[in-house]
DNA sequence: CACTTGACCTGTCCGC
DNA sequence: TGCGGACAGGTCAAGT
């Protein structure tokens, strides 16, 4: 899914897209991408106008002229595809790989409608993502924004910090250190490996074993990566695409995530792919040993 | 508390 | 072609 860097892509876009714009109807197609209840709805969605679109971590928030908020996970497979009036109606004279035109479709799990006809697509394929309807007072009570760690982006977060959280998790490998949100927001499987491949760290080295400098590598590799992803437009694999519906070019640039065969950008050897933390993992073998 | 594993879903790809 | 199994960008709950 999308990390954050593709999560910030999306919110840029509808950053740009839908303020000012108010919610005319929406269509819940599963209950459990948006447990739509009418009478909350209907008084604090229908009517309301989008103020403004951030994002925390991994999650996007819609604030609402209502004071309440929309809270969206896209997990691994949640689109958000803003569809213009013109486009609703008529759809051709897009590319072929735009999802404009082509909406609602069998992942479609929810569709809202402005007043002016517009329309935003919820796709999930695999009904892992989700929208809620939150008062935005409440937002920072959800259980997993008093948990989620700080923004490795902002400006204020400095590599003591990074290597102080991390190492709250000495006895696990650096790699699970590095997906668990609550140590730090944002960081998904793409980005682990890549950073982890430009500080030459192997994925499953215990936190407590990898040394200081080399967590100071990983800092500025993870926020190079991150940075980099997000001019890029996020990395899409298969199902990720922009607020626009088009894709992200970071696989492009991507040194070793799902490059498993090709040989490492920096020596040559061949990238080999291997599991740690459940998860798929990208290494070149020659520069990343435990 | 720290850490690991399976579950949640749908779709695709790969080997037999 | 069909069928079973593994796997896919993320988090939770439940287990050790």
């Amino acid at each position: 899914m999308p990390e954050l860097p593709e999560v910030e892509t999306v919110r840029i876009g509808l950053a740009r897209l839908l303020p000012e714009r108010a919610f005319k109807a929406v269509l819940s197609l599963n209950a459990k991408s948006f447990p739509n209840t009418d009478a909350d709805t209907r008084e604090f969605l229908l009517g309301a106008t989008v103020v403004d679109v951030r994002r925390r971590a991994k999650v996007l928030l819609i604030n609402l002229s209502s004071q309440y908020s929309l809270v969206i996970h896209l997990k691994m497979t949640g689109q958000l595809v803003f569809v213009d009036s013109s486009d609703v109606r008529f759809g051709a004279g897009h590319p072929s790989d735009s999802l404009i035109g082509k909406l609602p479709d069998k992942s479609t799990r929810v569709e809202f409608t402005f007043e002016d006809n517009s329309k935003l697509f919820f796709n999930d394929q695999r009904k892992f993502g989700w929208v809620r309807l939150v008062p935005t007072a409440e937002v920072p009570n959800i259980d997993f924004m008093r948990k989620v760690g700080p923004e490795p982006l902002s400006a204020d977060f400095t590599a003591g910090h990074f290597v102080d959280r991390l190492q709250r998790r000495k006895n696990t490998t650096i790699k699970a250190a590095l997906l668990d949100q609550t140590v730090i927001a944002g960081v998904g499987n793409i980005y682990a490996d890549e950073s982890l491949w430009g500080a030459k760290i192997h994925p499953a080295t215990r936190v407590a074993d990898v040394p200081v400098p080399a967590l100071h590598s990983l800092y500025t590799e993870l926020r190079y990566v991150m940075n980099l992803a997000i001019e890029k437009g996020g990395s899409s694999n298969h199902t990720y695409v922009t607020a626009e519906g088009k894709k992200g070019s970071y696989m492009n640039f991507a040194r070793v995530f799902r490059r498993e065969g090709l040989a490492c950008p920096r020596c040559g050897t061949t990238i080999v792919k291997l599991r740690v933390a459940g998860r798929g993992t990208h290494i070149c073998p020659s520069e990343q040993v435990l």
